[in-house]
DNA sequence: GCGCTTCTGATACCTGGTATCATCTGCTTC
DNA sequence: GAAGCAGATGATACCAGGTATCAGAAGCGC
């Protein structure tokens, strides 16, 4: 198989016991080589540059395999539907996004578990689910 | 007419340039009602069962005008879609939910500012929009 | 290679939301 | 209180993102 997706992608899926086929290949392979997160319409788009026979559903059913993988994350942006990520990093963590070049960076979760935990304790909340999504200007792009 | 919401939903709406017609007071009123947030369809089901006659578009068109105003927010939520909340303070600002009972409390903005403040220094990007989604469970609820 | 299990592509469908446009109505002015 | 206009409404069609179904195809452990 032409392999698209770096050895360490493909080795996180069979972790995750799922198969590699040569549509997950390609499209984490896409995700991949994105510099920032990854629209459903872009992501469809660039894969079906590579291969026109890919199916719509098996591309939003891979995303989701991927996810569930801990590969890839649904990153939110401010006014539409967000993007799709595929970290270095697996497991829950959240990101930092430049509006102008989209580069993303990961916070530090030490921080975030900080505010998470100043904010539990202020309202008497256990919290079990924290979505952040900071998003502003790089230094390059102030 | 008939009033729904209460006067100061009326006048916010009044405030930010828009008219007070019977849908809007209606959809508001519905919106002031509730006690967690509302999802589309939720809100769209309250709405007909009230007056059959206001149209889909009405009641989507309504929430933005009434988001413009500052009327309402939408609160990003796990799992789906978020849902509509109407807000006694106007402005941006954050909420956490119980993913139990649905009730909303606003964060104290400070405490948000703080923590954003340093993510923003840590990583050297001016951070110009935050969207924060903590839920959890209330002290009630736990 | 074999076979089980998983994955795929086509298709139809669903939800949330927007565009269009003719008609109607809240609000201001007189 | 009536007139007029900007702005709102409802019907409808449309769009994007995503899911359900199901017959057929293919990965992987043996
Ligand atoms: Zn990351
Ligand atoms: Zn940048
Ligand atoms: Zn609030
Ligand atoms: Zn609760």
């Amino acid at each position: 198989m032409l392999c698209v997706a770096s050895e360490s992608v493909r080795s996180r899926i069979l972790a995750a016991g799922q198969r590699i086929t040569p549509q997950r290949d390609l499209i984490a392979g896409v995700l991949e080589a994105a510099e920032a997160p990854l629209g459903a319409q872009e992501l469809l788009d660039a894969v079906a540059l590579r291969d026109a026979g890919i199916g719509r559903a098996t591309v939003f059913r891979t995303l989701q395999s991927l996810q569930d993988a801990g590969v890839v994350q649904h990153v939110p942006l401010p006014g539409d539907q967000g993007g799709y990520l595929l970290c270095p990093t697996s497991g829950h963590h959240h990101h930092l996004v430049c509006q102008r070049c989209g580069r993303v960076e990961d916070l530090l979760e030490d921080e975030v578990a900080l505010f998470v935990g100043a904010v539990a304790r202020d309202h008497g909340f256990d919290i079990d689910h924290a979505g952040l999504e900071l998003s502003g200007h790089c230094s390059g792009c102030r």
